[in-house]
DNA sequence: AGAAATATATATCGATCGCTATGAAAAACC
DNA sequence: GGTTTTTCATAGCGATCGATATATATTTCT
């Protein structure tokens, strides 16, 4: 995971993997089938480990706003982590790729879909709840949620610091906006 | 240019290169050195056209917040011109590699933050015009944007159309904003 | 026209890619 | 204890990676 989660699918060898792991091909293809296949449970277990606090906070947060906010600023301090590489393992991998492996980037894609489609259903529930005003455009905030969630996966790849993602947090949701 | 674009830095091979391109090894490192060298002329050949309404946008439009709404706008529409590839060669290049490329990441980086630099000056000169108020973090805000630009990108090569991404850019660049 | 210089293609270079056949060592079972 | 099954490493598979040495055309200049 980790080596995936730096270098990316095509910037991972086998040899790497291998190296890594302590163990040798054989022994990799008889556990995981492929490197494809590797991939496919490194994203599974991502999900399930570092990429967990997502879920969570949508899911646990009572009120659809705090869960959104909640969101956000996990999100900062996970992708800024100094005990995990920058950034996130699906939000920026695999966008473009050589066309052998367009049947995984398809997958990595729909993980990205699917983490949209949860957000505009928590902004659904609290458009519901009268957390956002009745005619609110769920699908277009989720989308940019995501945006920024995405984006901040690439500037903490590049370098920026928790202070400055979660600035940027709260440029996206605060406490008073002014009118354009 | 396309096939880079399409594929990415690592994706693409110098035998698609030359194919594309209808020469031979040979006449490619004679013309550009390396595959690495001609990845930095089609990053600057970018820059210098489709990539070109970026710095238009910021720099033409007299009232700064006009330009970063036409810059918003424009990338909806850059990214999901069915002419072009989607998305953008730069905002979402070489986030993860091999350690061989990391000195051509770096650059690619280089080039992220000096967008997100833009336009923190545009807000500057907009706070200073009033179109903003006093107090605005114009770094901050300039993440956000470069993270919505970003987040296009992403979202443009996983299948969103044009009408998505303008309707999540009205939702960063409002006319009426509720208060949190 | 003939000589020097440039340009392009053929045919590869060693290295690495993802992946696997073969055989030896370790563990499990009777 | 001996046999069978499982586990794992050595070695190398064909293909492709980025990059070139050599040789043949094609210009360019006198």
């Amino acid at each position: 995971m980790r080596l995936f989660w730096e270098r990316g699918y095509e910037g991972t060898s086998v040899a790497d993997l291998t190296q890594a792991m302590g163990i040798t091909p054989p022994s990799l293809y008889a556990a995981f089938g492929s490197k494809e296949e590797l991939y496919r449970e490194v994203m599974a277990a991502y999900r399930a480990g570092p990429g967990l606090f997502t879920i969570r906070a949508l899911d646990e947060e009572p009120d659809p706003r705090a869960a959104i906010r909640r969101l956000l600023r996990e999100t900062a301090m996970a992708f800024t982590d100094p005990g995990q590489p920058a950034g996130c393992l699906i939000s920026t991998a695999l966008i473009t790729c050589a066309p052998e492996h367009d049947a995984v980037a398809a997958e990595t894609a729909r993980l990205r879909r699917d983490t949209i489609a949860a957000i505009a259903a928590c902004i659904r529930r609290g458009i519901a709840a009268g957390r956002w005003p009745a005619g609110t455009d769920a699908g277009a905030l989720a989308r940019l949620y995501g945006a920024v969630i995405q984006g901040m996966s690439i500037q903490a790849r590049d370098g920026a610091g928790r202070d400055e993602l979660l600035a940027m947090v709260g440029q996206v949701m605060p406490d008073q906006v002014m009118p354009d």
